[in-house]
Parts: C-alpha cells; structure tokens; sequence
RNA sequence: CGGGGCAUAGCUCAGUUUGGUAGAGCGCCUGCCUUGGGAGCAGGAGGCCGCACGUUCAAGUCGUGUUGCCCCGACCA
C-alpha cells in the first residue's frame, strides 16, 4: 500500500466529541469516523485492525474445534417470545417491525436464533458435542453509550455456543473455549486477565472474564500473584477479618448522640474507629412477585456489594430505600436507624458481623445509639452471607497473600448456561437408550470491536498508538525524508517490494510532504516499525529503523533491513503460536 | 431515565452580553519555494450560524418549541 492511495485522514487536533484516549486516537489516526451516536464507519485502517483480531479469534476458534456459522442479526420475536426475553430484554432491544406489523428485533445476541437451529438439526447424542460461532454485528440499544467504540450500539463480536448432553461435558467445552480464549489474547500481543466473574442475569453457575488491564478500564479487578486467585470485584470473596477476638461482650448501652447520622460522624463524637461501627443499610428488593424491604448490616468501614446481595436474595432488582419509607418502617432516620429490635424485617448481616462482640449500632430513634451492642445477643444472626466488596488491599480469600487491584477493560466473556433456553426452547436430544435429554449449553463472546479499542488503551504515548505487531494495520511504515529524491525513493522502492516478498506487511508513505508531516502520521497511527530512508544513513549504505513501542533506533544496511524486519516481525507473529 | 453542557467552514473555536451585509487558526485547491519531527510566500474554494415558529424595519445574536451530540449519575446478556 500507498500512503496517497489509503484513506486515512489524520487530524492534527482533537475532535471535541472524544474523551476517552482510544477514541481520540482512533479519530485523529483517520480510523474512525461516528456516524450516530454509538455507530460508528471503520476506515480501511481499522478495518484491516479488526479483520486481523477477527483473523486470531477465528483461528483459536477453529482450533478448538468451532465450527462458524452465520447468523441473522434480524430475528423474529417469536423466538424471543419463546424463551421469555421478549418481555424480559427491556429498552435495550433494537426492535422494528415489518410492513405487515410483525414484530423483529436487531439481535443483542443470538441464543434463541441458534437453539432454534440446534433444536431442529440435532437429535441424537452422536451429533454433539458442538461448537458454533459466529463473528458478527450486534446490537445494543445502550442507554448512554460512550468511551469511543468501548460501548456502543453497534458492535463487532464473536460469539460460540457450546451444545453438550450433560454437565461433564459442558465443562470440558467451557475448558476449551478459556483456553482459546487466553492463546488468542495473548496472540493479540495484549496484557490480560481471566477472572471469576458474576453471571448475572443469563444465568448459569460459572463465569468467566477476559479483561485487558488498562488504567482506563472500568472494572476492577482484583488477584492474589501467589495462588493464582483472579476476580472481579463484583465477585470477589471477601474473607471476614477477626478485629475483636477475645474481647468480653460488654452491657448494652443506650447513648445520646444529638445530630450524629454518619460513620464518620459517630467515630469522632464516639472517640472510636470505623470498623467498630456496625452500620444499616435499607433495599427495597424487587422480585418478580412483590417488592420487599430488606436490612442489610456491614462493619462501619466496609461497602456492601450490591451485586452479591441482589444474587443472594434472588431478586430482580435492588434501590437503596427511600429516607421517608425507613422512617416509616423503624421509626427513626437513615442515620439512627440498626438491627436492635427490628420487627418484621428481613435482616442480613455481613460475615463480619457475627465476630464482633462490642459494636456501635444506631437505636432506632433519632439522636441515639447503641453501644456494646453484641451481634446474636442483641440481634438475630438468621441470615449471614458474604455481602461486602473486597477492598484495594486485603489477603486472599484463599491462600491469604495480599491481593493486587487493578483496572481492566472486559473484552471476553464466557458463561455456562446449562438447559435454561435448551428448556425454554425445547431443544432436546436422544441418549444411548433413547431417552430424551435436554442439551446441555455454555456461550461465550469475544467483543472484537471492542478489543481494539482495549489495545489502544494499553498501548499508547503522547505521539499515538503502538500497535502489537499481530494487529498492526501494516507491520512497517517505510519514509522517505525527501520522496523527491531520485536516490531515496530507489531505495524505498526496492525495500517496499523486498518487504512484500518475504511476506511482510509495508506501506510506502510517497508523499511529497515534508520529513516532520510524515513521522507525526506514522507515530500517530502506530505502525510498528519505521524504516527512515534519508541522506544521513544512506551516504554509508544505510537506512534506519525505529521500533515504535520500545523507542529503540537501529541503522541497518540496506541490503539487510528486510530480512532483519522479516526475523523480526515474524517472531512476534509466531513467537506464541 | 435524572442532572449539566454544547450546536457557526472539513477540524478547533471567536462572534451572542448591547440585534445592523459571516470571522480566525489549522485543513483543502492552484502556483512558487522547501524537504530529518505537523515549514514559508502568493492566490483561491468552502457557511440555510442544527431545525421550526415567533418578536423586529432588521435575528448567528432575543423568545418559544424541537432535534442531535457530549459529559456526570443511574443502568449495563
């Protein structure tokens, strides 16, 4: 390729649209262009991006022996009626409908298009196990979507579905797809993490995440360098920490503590720590049947994560209680309000509340509090449960080295399904004895659209992008200082074939722009290699060559350079394979 | 869905307070010159000032409505 025959059309500054680095670079780099909010054009250099992440997942996924199909993005909502997501799914469906009123929705994913087609091909045990996948549009009706192409409404991704006759080999498939999933990541040339993940809403009993560790990323995610414990956050175990062990339960102690509401407050008007403070939190829990307010009680300096509660009662949906309903409920504001003779509500406690011996808690009447409250003697210990989030530094729930935290970008996720839409849907098959048995399923997706963006994230400096070699648009950017120049533009020329030979990937910039114009493209664009042709090195027979993600200058002669970019390039295309 | 902000040239933004013939820098086109980190000179093209209605002799500017976009939050198989 030619740099006057590609159209990349770079910006020298920044589109006031992007805050997010990926999405500034990507704009400013001529990749990407919005076309509406959260859609957005892909220009030939992130095509060639995308085809090449696409290329690596396709591979691990034939590798692990998926077979790819392709699916319709516009499905019936029939089907979705079928497995109950109709109604279920919400504003986040695109859905249209077709000139005689029938209802159609743009797939957010393809469960139901693909156990309708699995319930109605496979019938016999000897056709599974069975792995389908597709790489494919999707499309999600994001309540805000942001961050570039990191959450938008439309969106590349590969998604597999696994078919098995039971659990045994539903786990020798989800097994499959984690190692898949790590060799293409790691093909990727990106820093990763698989962790334990919550498996929300879609069910299932294991779940894990692919997250490219990047500052920007939104989620947190914690792991233990010892035993190898990796989690998001949302999941985490958190092991109770033993504070008052020992400690003799002291007499309950009603005090007066005018205006004293929060944690904070209560510690310095108490003259104690947080952490001696047991604090209560109201929800209203939404079920499917009725909507019920619930106490949740956490150490003073904990948090309570809302994710592990709203799993651990089984409801649909949680809000923290309005201050007018907690009034009316114990009769005291947020602030004063604790477990001590709740009457009629559902309580849970943390883990860690059941060790403490001498805890503050509020007494349910504005201005007072409890001290030397004892958890079990004061107050009910019925339901105890993990309902705290793991804070930044704590030991392991397993092995109790310190955890690390860091943030990371979700770009894989795999779930085990089990029979919930094989059920809903009818897909069964025939055993050994002909005995009907339901198909056994995992899913699992890659965000392709969305991992470019991640490398991004991870890769970049002020001057631009630094792409992996394995995802680079091209491998090697060859400049002329002076295209002009009889000289130089041999040169170029005859590297430019000699790259193309030994199959590596080389754009010619023949610009006629000045040396500066076309160093700022490269590094911004992120090319991994530059080969510099200009009158310093070429009076000794020689060219330079930059890395562009270690910084590192080389001179080379010319006779030499395409087969040191060969080695080079060719060992980080293969180097993981 | 709640809160905030923005909308003028391809991009970044002035101009709106106090109504009076549309501006700058960058980019783009032509020519000259130049070529080692976004050069210089000369000339040029490019705007329903988001849209609609209203006030006014006169609206980019004032009013009402509307649409789109961005940010924060809630939400996120």
């Amino acid at each position: 390729m030619r740099v006057t025959q590609l159209l990349a059309p770079t910006l020298r500054e920044v589109p006031a649209e992007a805050e997010v680095i990926s999405h500034r670079l990507m704009l400013r780099a001529g990749m990407i262009r919005k076309t509406t909010s959260g859609v957005y054009t892909y220009l030939p250099l992130a095509q060639r991006i995308l085809q090449k992440i696409a290329a690596i997942v396709r591979e691990e996924m034939n590798r692990a022996g998926g077979l790819e199909v392709g699916l319709p993005i516009m499905q019936p909502a029939e089907l979705w009626q079928e497995s109950g997501r109709w109604a279920v799914y919400g504003d986040e469906m695109f859905r249209l409908q077709d000139r005689h009123q029938r209802d159609f929705c743009l797939g957010p994913t393809h469960e139901e298009i693909i156990t309708d087609l699995v319930r109605n091909e496979v019938h016999s045990y000897k056709q599974l196990p069975l792995l389908l996948y597709q790489i494919q549009n999707k499309y999600r009706d994001e309540r805000r979507p942001r961050f570039g192409l990191m959450r938008c409404r439309e969106f590349i991704m590969k998604d597999l579905y696994s078919f098995d006759r039971d659990e045994a080999g539903l786990e020798v498939s989800y097994q499959k797809m984690y190692n898949a999933y790590s060799q293409a990541f790691q093909r990727c040339g990106l820093q990763f993490r698989a962790v334990e993940a919550d498996s929300g809403a879609i069910g299932g009993n294991a779940s894990h995440e692919f997250m490219v560790l990047a500052g920007s990323g939104e989620a947190l995610v914690v792991h233990c360098d010892q035993c190898g414990y990796a989690a998001n956050v949302e999941k985490a175990e958190a092991s109770p920490e033993l504070l008052q062990e020992g400690l003799e339960p002291g007499a309950l102690q009603r005090v007066h503590t005018p205006g004293v509401c929060t944690v904070v407050e209560v510690t310095t008007f108490l003259g104690i720590s947080a952490q001696e403070v047991l604090k209560t939190l109201f929800y209203e829990a939404e079920f499917t049947t009725h909507r019920e307010l619930i106490a949740v009680v956490i150490r003073g300096d904990r948090n309570i994560n809302e994710t592990k509660l709203l799993n651990r009662l089984g409801c649909l949906r949680l809000e923290l209680a309005s201050d007018t309903l907690i009034k009316k409920t114990t009769g005291a504001s947020p602030g004063f309000v604790g477990p001590i003779g709740l009457k009629g509500i559902r309580i849970l406690v943390d883990t860690e509340v059941p060790l403490m011996v001498q805890a503050v808690v509020g007494a349910n009447q504005d201005d007072y509090h409890y001290r030397y409250a004892d958890p079990g003697r004061d107050f009910p210990l019925d339901e105890v449960a993990d309902l705290r989030m793991v804070e930044a530094v704590e030991p392991c729930p397993h092995c109790g080295n310190s955890l690390v935290q860091s943030h990371g970008i979700e770009v894989g996720h795999i779930f085990k399904l089990g029979t919930k839409y094989s059920s809903a849907m009818g897909a069964r098959f025939l055993d050994e004895k002909g005995q009907e048995q339901l198909i056994v399923m995992g899913c699992y997706g890659i965000g392709v659209s969305r991992t470019m963006a991640a490398a991004i994230e991870q890769n970049y400096d002020a001057n631009g992008i630094k792409w992996p070699v394995a995802i680079a648009p091209y491998h090697v950017i060859i400049v002329p200082v002076s295209f002009q120049d009889e000289q130089q533009r041999t040169v170029a020329e005859k590297l430019y074939n000699g790259l193309l030979k030994v199959g590596v990937e080389a754009i010619l910039d023949d610009r006629l722009d000045r040396a500066g114009v076309k160093f700022k493209d490269a590094d911004l664009i992120g090319y991994p290699y530059r080969i510099t042709i200009g009158p310093k090195a070429l009076k000794d027979g020689e060219v330079e060559v930059r890395c562009r993600i270690t910084g590192e200058d080389f001179r080379l002669k010319i006779e030499e350079v395409v087969q040191w970019l060969a080695d080079q390039v060719h060992s980080q295309l293969h180097g993981f394979v």
